[in-house]
DNA sequence: AGTATATATTATACTTGTAGAATATAAAGG
DNA sequence: CCTTTATATTCTACAAGTATAATATATACT
């Protein structure tokens, strides 16, 4: 259950609506986690359930009103009580769809399996690119005093990204390679 | 949906029961997907009421009876179907609860972030080790006939992990000497 | 003799995730 | 002028994942 926690930080930097969240979550958390915006709604809701955050009802002509929130101190133990109790078993579970699919492709054609690693290596490359951006985003964020603590947590995510896609692409390399002397 | 398509490919290799499936699943799928004996026992009850496997009860004893699963020929063009359509935008897709207590680690001491990233670190290293394993489990599997095709995949994946741990390593060690730098 | 382990499946309750529709208006762009 | 985009939240339905307990017996270990 992360998406809670992830919510508690973005909330513990500063009040936001349901609205913001999720276009800061989509900028921010994206990379190592995603949500859906309905399920942003619904867990905010639940959390207010349990008294993680208060909500404050800002009216608007013409627009659906605002709901603000804001994290209390139940929330902010929370996220605390969370951050230090890193299970590493769980955390190193990792799922992903394309080795499974990988695992399987003695089913199809060689040529095929050659032209999707081909595909995901430019698709690897084009997130690193996009990546390569991260890094003056977050020195931006970073200007704000507040946040210059955080700022060398956030680059370690980004950094994790980089090295994360230059790995995919090697090992895509790699594997195209051993497929092409095999057909 | 890639459970229902990991099973499918597992008893595409042969007939299974539940309990062999699960084991099998454990020793081959596990590292890059992980699931729940009792999801793995409803997922084939859902995957039979579609008709993509057919059932056989083998009484016995004393035990439980067994349900021996054979894969249908429509089960066959499911699992085709899948292998052939690889949304690279979705398989891309990760959740990492570990990158995301970092992306929020300014809130506890920097001493107990390096002390996880250590204890990270050596879980990697753990992980290697049983990785290392992988190779003959696989080339073991190899000799039969009809294994040999799956091999050069079955090594791929293993590879992936391989380079995926390394990669955690490095990261962990930077990001440790970064820590230890500030603070 | 007693305990742990392996065998084999079912059941239940709950939490998360996915997907998309519905609603209503202002502002910006071609 | 018309379409798209942005604003802001709610709701429904379903699919998938998590967690644990119940059942019943044989065999292996201590």
């Amino acid at each position: 259950m992360s998406l809670k926690h992830g919510l508690l930080g973005l909330l513990n930097y500063g009040d936001m609506t349901g609205y913001e969240l999720d276009k800061a979550f989509k900028v921010s958390l994206n990379f190592f986690w995603q949500a859906q915006t309905s399920q942003i709604y619904r867990e905010l809701n639940a959390m207010e359930k349990q008294a993680w955050l208060i909500s404050q009802i800002i009216p608007q002509t013409g627009k659906p009103n605002r709901k603000l929130y804001k994290i209390t101190d139940l929330g902010r133990a929370e996220l605390k009580k969370w951050l230090s109790k890193k299970d590493l078993e769980e955390d190193l579970n990792v799922k992903n769809v394309f080795l499974m699919k990988m695992f399987f492709s003695a089913e199809v054609n060689v040529s095929e399996t050659i032209d999707t690693l081909k595909r995901y290596k430019a698709q690897c490359l084009g997130d690193l690119q996009a990546m390569s951006q991260t890094g003056s985003v977050i020195s931006d964020y970073g200007q704000n005093l507040e946040n210059k603590k955080s700022m060398v947590y956030w680059a370690s995510t980004a950094t994790f990204g980089v090295y994360y896609l230059n790995m995919c692409v090697k090992w895509a390399e790699d594997t195209i390679k051993t497929l092409e002397e095999i057909s």
